[in-house]
DNA sequence: GCACTTTTTTAGGTTTGTCTAAATATTTTA
DNA sequence: TAAAATATTTAGACAAACCTAAAAAAGTGC
């Protein structure tokens, strides 16, 4: 159907494309550790097949059929990382590497019994919806714990980014997902936050806070 | 580590190596749907990181690491076919084209803890050995059907060819693993099997014996 | 043991997806 | 608004893993 390299800049145009309209070329090639110029040949051929609308010069988005092709690979991948850390044991922090391999098995029955293995979940393990086999997902309107007034009380249901070590940091000082939290103080200097998660007392730094999602 | 095609010429190699000594190059061409050609390409380059042993002319053998490696693809390719078919209720007859795929994730620790989630199984769906994380394999010492005399019982416990129409046309019979049976009549003519499964009389013939192990 | 057949290898070519270096387009800045 | 900086594309090369066609080695039959 289509190749690897394919699925993998369908993917990350369309995670690009969530903050901002037309992707350029630098940004994929950041993005996906590649040259700008390796990305322009892939670009064509994506154009080629009407996955994506590329004019030179102009950054790319997706066509209808380049972005339900993302969107399955994204249910995949999600789906997969569900199932290695609900069946499997594996924490939140190890399992994205495994799934970037598996969210390109091809078969879509297979995927979708999983998914129905697992109970058709909503969310996976870092708090992302999983798009259903239509291409459908729940869009949770979250906001930063930075962007929290004092003694707003909030629960925690997703984080900005996927590192390893920021989400081990979260793990230690169980800011997990489904946990609640009450603000206690904004350091005015540096703009940490201090807040309660069941009763402990945590400082975190502005930057952790933009990171960490959570709804009221 | 290895790439798709270097697995995929690894696993052949052991595969074929359990009918012969040293594999020949058309043999692997033929397995592997290549030509002869792309084939010797490929030794070449396997027996320069002493994954095979291979001599121009001579056919090849598995090194110890060519084996281990071989024996790691078989162990993913069977676990993950056994999952397809316990928790994804799958037929035994659907899951080889995704297991194909599926032994290529690279990681030893998902293998393993998949492996315990199955709770150390020790065979697959068509009754094949699974590997353990050594690459041990417990060896049954099974015939083919056609091998059995005249009322003679025994258990199904494996099958010589996994083609889904093979498969299929077995279970339509109900002669599936684990399943016993006892020979009534062997015909002169054909060498067709008359036998017993469950009360059921069926008749098969000498190709399907022979496709078919028992253990007594 | 020599001709014939079959098997295997060699030589040279193709496609995919990457790269570097150079050229060109766009954007920024002064 | 022209020069400088930045972004993008083009041109040409390379590695992996295939291919076809031709050459060479091995096996076989009489």
């Amino acid at each position: 159907m289509n190749t690897l390299a394919e699925e993998n800049y369908l993917k990350a145009i369309y995670h690009l494309s969530l903050d901002c309209d037309n992707v350029s070329t630098n940004q994929l090639a950041a993005r996906l550790n590649m040259k700008a110029s390796s990305v322009t040949d892939m670009l064509k051929k994506l154009a080629e097949k009407t996955l994506i609308n590329y004019t030179p010069y102009q950054g790319v988005t997706l066509t209808d059929t380049g972005e339900k092709i993302a969107l399955n690979i994204i249910r995949k991948h999600r789906l997969w990382e569900l199932f290695l850390v609900e069946k499997l044991d594996f924490r939140w922090d190890e399992v994205h590497e495994m799934a970037e391999e598996m969210e390109h098995i091809s078969s879509n029955e297979l995927i979708d019994r999983l998914d129905r293995f697992m109970n058709y979940p909503k969310f996976d393990p870092h708090g992302d919806p999983i798009p259903d086999c239509n291409g459908k997902l729940d869009t949770q309107n979250l906001k930063p714990v930075s962007a929290l007034p004092i003694d707003q009380s909030a629960t925690i249901c997703g984080v900005r980014n996927h590192a390893p070590a920021f989400l081990q940091y979260l793990e230690k000082l169980e800011l997990t997902i489904g946990r609640k939290i009450h603000v206690t103080e904004i350091i005015e200097f540096d703009h940490s936050v201090i807040l309660k998660v069941e009763d402990k007392t945590v400082q975190i730094s502005r930057e952790i806070a933009n990171n960490l999602l959570i709804s009221l």
